[in-house]
DNA sequence: TGATATGATTTAAT
DNA sequence: ATTAAATCATATCA
């Protein structure tokens, strides 16, 4: 297997071209062939810029039709896979980055990388509607903060495209120049492949710094209106009225059943979790301090008392 | 301005 | 998933 490049390496093949090369003048005329060499090799450097494609082509391929090319480029391979044994493994190992862990965990959750939600107000809806159980539904106030998120998701998706993009672009740039130089020079698979993720750890630092970004400007935005969000505005008269009503004429079990609750969410223009918290905060508060609650208790008490009256007579008499 | 009222959120239990 | 309980953060009042 490893003959013939020994055997052709062995016979001198770099000498064939060019005999005169290397050689030593035996007298004083040493200095000026030397002279003469170097001038003129300076000279073709310079003018290889001036050569054309087509020249360049031609004199590829004429190098690749030599005779002796293809024993040359099987030393060069044998060099090659000695050396790259040394170079290999200095570092395949690629740890998932904490921080882009972190980072993708983060716009996950906000919903910015996950599915696609649209980002019109139906759609903004239907999304509470459905993450309703867990999360606040005050959608008026949220639809602003959406169109924002949507509009930061946006941004993120196209830019994160233009980034694949250019990435796959560059890289399929980068294989065929490899292609086109692994005829001339000994490529390995793998060097490609490292070449391939050199390239992608490069482009996923920039897409790194977008997620940076993207999530520094979520962070503003909820800072902003999530703080808003927690803003609390106190229900009106009316609201609290028809609650209070519910909650003393069911002193007994103040639990509404979730219809009851959508009843009253409706007859107060809240929302249903808004009723539960009511409750909620109804409830306990009124068992710590019963005694706080008292003359409420009777006012609502004697009122329903009244309407029921009123309704009786107005049913039975007359 | 401090005390209290009140809606929202969090935590833990069921 | 619903609730009690504690807690937060603001609104309102005196």
């Amino acid at each position: 297997m490893d003959e013939q490049p020994r055997l052709m390496h062995s016979h001198g093949v770099g000498m064939a071209g060019h005999p005169g090369l290397g050689q030593h003048m035996p007298d004083g005329t040493e200095g000026e062939g030397r002279k003469q060499d170097i001038g003129d090799i300076l000279q073709q450097i310079m003018t290889i810029t001036d050569q054309s494609l087509d020249e360049a082509q031609a004199r590829k391929h004429a190098l690749n039709c030599h005779r002796m090319k293809p024993a040359l480029f099987n030393v060069l391979c044998e060099i090659k896979e000695k050396t790259v044994l040394s170079i290999r493994g200095a570092q395949e190992e690629e740890p998932p980055d904490p921080q882009l862990m972190r980072l993708d965990n983060m716009l996950l959750a906000e919903g910015v990388s996950g599915p696609e939600k649209g980002g019109g107000s139906a759609a903004a809806a239907a999304a509470a509607a459905a993450a309703g159980g867990a999360g606040a539904d005050n959608s008026a106030e949220h639809s602003d903060y959406r169109a924002k998120l949507s509009q930061i998701r946006q941004i993120y998706h196209t830019e994160l495209e233009k980034y694949e993009q250019a990435c796959n672009e560059f890289t399929t740039h980068v294989m065929n120049l490899l292609r086109e130089q692994s005829r001339t020079r000994p490529i390995s698979p793998k060097e490609i492949e490292r070449m391939v993720g050199i390239i992608h750890r490069k482009f996923s630092s920039i897409q790194m710094q977008l997620k940076q970004s993207t999530c520094e400007a979520v962070m503003i935005l909820r800072s902003r209106f999530l703080d808003a969000r927690r803003k609390r505005r106190n229900f009106n008269k009316q609201a609290t009225e028809i609650l209070n009503e519910y909650f003393y004429s069911h002193l007994s079990n103040p639990y509404p059943s979730e219809e009851a609750k959508e009843e009253l969410a409706k007859k107060c223009s809240i929302t249903v979790s808004q009723v539960s918290n009511w409750f909620g905060n109804k409830r306990i508060r009124y068992k710590k301090n019963i005694g706080k609650f008292q003359e409420e208790a009777n006012m609502y008490a004697a009122r329903t008392a009244v309407t029921a009256a009123s309704a009786s007579v107005c049913h039975n008499g007359s």
